[in-house]
DNA sequence: GATGAATGAGGGTTCATTCAT
DNA sequence: TATGAATGAACCCTCATTCAT
């Protein structure tokens, strides 16, 4: 029986799956390759080395978690609405998928400052996404036209990440996608006027 | 000419030092022990292993960092006043000290899960200072009695650590004390009625 | 554009310039297919293995090179003008094709034991090539009747050999050709009477 | 049983050993630590890195080769009498040692260019020998004042080193030090007016 | 208490060769 | 014939920790 995956996702698969489950100084490449069903060769036919195979996973997940946040606030009329609807999706994402949370809230961060410079470049998307809800909520109204949008954005994405965290050290015993509207309305207090 | 620091201190002091300069990963415990003037093995009688060295470490460096604050917030009145002096006060040591600053954000976060749980528990005695601003806030009548005190005190906690990880990774381009003010603005919107 | 030349002759020279290119030890099979425009799995088509590339070039390689020095010196009246074409020729051929002189005497010589004694067999021909001269010399009575054959025909390659590998070593700085004649001077004197 | 011998030497005397048993590319460092009988991190307390061993005991072993060599001839009152010495001890230092010849003469030059060089710098010493002698002879009349120095050096080395190494490859089945005089009477007669 | 020489386990990566197409 | 994706064995070096002095 084959695998008709792409080798290219297969083995981006396997890194998260290796590294959720052995931590990020135990995931070695070839646990990675026998996780995917490939030879630890085969590895550097899609990545150039291990970094990259990282850095491939933060980006691919990480742009897709964007996408569907993104998809998700598209139709919501007011600002308040979108970022409840962030905060939501946030969570959501994260909890249907306990292995990616524990890979980008906990082992990627243990990387070397490199990799994390690159990490933080791909997170620029998110911080893009969370400063267009600031700047149409401050053009709708709904927000404070003074607002500083860099510390907003920071406190909004240093709320959430923090929270997401706790849950996962917390080992997820608490329902993380219930916090969300208390969540969103101490957010909403901060930004408003 | 011998330093009369108890080797204890002096081996703390040095980590700092070489995990500031040279990064987590290249923190040897050997160049600790040659920064502190000892011998490797020396080490091995004032610290039980080398993660032994981090904890102790960030036990000490963060139990004076919260007794400063602590100290701060003593004398007012106000919880609103106690939150802006809680941040100034953060900003302030951690500006006042780069290598501090550098090794407790990102240098220590590097380290294993096992590792950054024990962080945690120090971390606590923070977190137990923003609760009791939090309950005084709310006892006064400042604060909104419906709080949920602990996705305030992840709100607060997250919004500083934040904004004070991106002020390094930033190598301290920006004026961080100067952002206290409006820091403090919108998380006492947050908490507020 | 298709070359017509035989893919055999077509991968022995792709060796020899990757080889001279790159050094031996960066000569892998993939570049040298590439050179040659074929796949690497052609290769295997008509060699047997990596170490049948080399021996196979070495053999084509110094089969002309030995077949160019005898007719050189097939019309020659005396030992001591055929020993001189000799050097004069061996001088020459290397002198024009400067990566078949650094493959040759360089690059083929890091390879093993097993590859060197194959190496060696070719270099038979030479030697032969050497012994008929001596003998032709010691018949004509040029050559002193009681030489050893074959400490001579060694000191023979060995200076010519010798002097050929400073040369390239010093990345042909000199004129290798110019210095037939005094090569060929001390050997006359040697085997003279 | 302790050994004595510092473990440097002890090292190198390893080295010389696996290499010579097992060839050049069989020559891991952790078959020289076993057979120095020391642990595999010990060998970079003593040593940068694999080849630093290699380039070491070359110098060291050339070293003493050269200095014996020299202490043979000091006494000698002709060249040619120096040069019969020079060659007879070069024989029979490498007759004496089968690992150092087969080592130098075969397993060591299957090293990359960049050891070779470094090889070849270790080298200079016996070059400056030869010439040296040469010189002497030039002075005391035995030799051609004509001589070209550089050419008649390559043809002395590249002739003795071309016969060890045949006689190696031969598996040492003849008697290289009962060569000596007729190496050396070629030799010169190539050098003498 | 203090030293520092010695230990030895552990992993990312290359590349000659194969074989299904 | 020709292809080229896939294979998987093999090794140098680092560094936390120990222990004889």
């Amino acid at each position: 029986m084959k695998s008709n995956k792409p080798k290219y996702k297969q083995i981006i698969d396997a890194a998260v799956i290796v590294i959720a489950e052995n931590g990020y100084h135990q995931a070695q490449v070839s646990k990675i390759a026998k996780q995917a069903g490939v030879a630890d060769g085969t590895i550097y036919l899609y990545f150039k080395n291990k970094e990259d195979i990282l850095i491939s996973l933060f980006q691919e997940k990480m742009g897709s978690f964007i996408e569907k946040i993104r998809k998700g606030i598209t139709g919501k009329e007011t600002a308040a609405e979108k970022l409840l609807v962030m905060v939501e999706s946030h969570f959501n994402i994260l909890s249907e998928d306990h292995n990616m949370a524990v890979v980008t809230q906990l082992e990627l961060r243990q990387s070397n400052k490199e990799l994390r410079l690159k990490i933080n470049d791909v997170l620029k998307g998110y911080f893009q996404l969370v400063d267009e809800i600031l700047h149409f909520g401050m053009e709708t109204g709904e927000f404070d036209p003074n607002l500083d949008i860099r510390v907003s954005r920071q406190m909004i994405f240093g709320t959430v990440d923090e929270i997401v965290t706790t849950w996962i050290m917390n080992e997820e015993k608490f329902d993380l996608v219930a916090l969300a509207p208390s969540v969103h309305q101490l957010l909403i207090k901060a930004v408003s006027i």
